[in-house]
DNA sequence: ATAAATCTGTTGTTTTTACAACAAAATCGA
DNA sequence: TCGATTTTGTTGTAAAAACAACAGATTTAT
């Protein structure tokens, strides 16, 4: 099968042998989509029967407020799900959009099929069921760390935050972020000239040091 | 069974009968306890093996940043679960304590429990898989909403998001916060003295009218 | 009922931010 | 490869926010 490889990485198939993967996926009605980048997988307002999973490539979430303000939302890598807050509301309309930040590879899932008993009564439902929670419980916790940058008052606190956040991950005060700044801005809600001349105060007082999107936090000597 | 009619309401609990959730609850070890006012039911670092699902009363889920700043992420109701960002991570601790707002009965649900096949083979684990699922989304659901008036940058936009936001809920122009003013602020990640200046700017704009809790949005002519 | 604790509104000052406009640099696409 | 587009850094100004301090109102606990 074309892409089981990936398909075992994400959280949604793990455990599943290739048999048994294929055969969930006919279960699921999935359909499998190539986008180039940049292109725009589903819009904030439509209302899909599936829900989408990144088999490879990126994406990022993001939405228009009411002043046609654009927020970046969060990313999502392979592995990673979207569509999941409108799992149950059918009639409930997307407030995000997905939009491929490289060209990516990305499978439909039936949100009708994922729900309820299959007719034939696959035996592997219940383990996607349970990869299904595992995947709801992760993006929870994502959202929930942003809550912690979010949160901060001051563009700084929240640069530092999220930089932190970032150095955890790669455990290393090396590290690399994942936007560029004007979309960096974008997902930490200050303005992007603000955060720049901030990014260059903190490079001057020799708290950060950077390039493109290359990063190193600067220890403090006690 | 002394809780029912309160379970049925959860998500968690919702299509078992009297019978299948009292088998249920002693499939999931399952404990009830009550809390007063204002007292934590688990604190940010804990490493609970249960998840909480608040059958009477309310609660705050907040945090305690590096800085030793206290933020309130969310409120939950009754109905509401607390700790499914752990669900999976065994060994992850907690990054937010649960406060009880009111009187609060609480039960603790087993996680292992949950995402394991019983012991005995219990028909209905399938159904609170589900359940679960369903919490989740719409757990998410909310967060998201969130990301709406935390992504705003002022003050005032901040505000009148949250307020646009309740008002909605309340299908109403009229509607009560859930917090006093305090929390408020930090529910918005504001400061408490500039938003309430904002508050009464917007008061004598004629934007808004309010008094304690008790709010309305005054519509606009055109 | 009363004292203690918490919440609230108000003010002035200082710091930080948003906003706008622009040129240089980098990236993209044909 | 080269022109077009996007990203980035910079600056100055006006607006907004944080912060601190305090008194009055409200709530809580005893």
């Amino acid at each position: 099968m074309k892409y089981f490889e990936n398909l075992k990485n994400s959280r949604l198939f793990a455990d599943l042998t290739e048999m048994e993967c294929r055969a969930m996926m006919h279960c699921l009605k999935t359909k499998i989509k190539i986008y180039g980048k940049n292109q725009t997988v589903v819009q904030q307002g439509e209302s899909p029967d599936y829900i989408l999973l990144i088999i490879k490539g990126s994406g990022k979430v993001l939405s228009v407020d009411t002043q046609g303000e654009i927020h970046i939302n969060h990313l999502l890598t392979e592995g990673d799900v979207f569509g999941l807050d409108n799992l149950y509301e059918d009639n409930l309309v997307l407030q995000n959009s997905l939009i491929t930040t490289e060209k990516s590879i990305i499978m439909e899932i039936n949100k009708h099929r994922l729900l309820n008993p299959c007719p034939n009564k696959c035996f592997r439902h219940e383990m996607v069921l349970k990869g299904m929670i595992r995947m709801l419980a992760k993006y929870n916790s994502k959202l929930n760390d942003q809550f912690v940058f979010m949160n901060k008052k001051t563009i700084r606190e929240k640069l530092m935050a999220y930089f932190t956040h970032l150095s955890n991950l790669a455990s290393s005060n090396y590290f690399t972020i994942p936007f560029n700044k004007t979309d960096l801005a974008s997902y930490l809600a200050v303005d992007r000239s603000a955060m720049s001349t901030e990014l260059k105060k903190l490079k001057d007082l020799n708290i950060i040091d950077y390039d493109k999107r290359e990063f190193y936090l600067i220890k403090k000597e006690d």
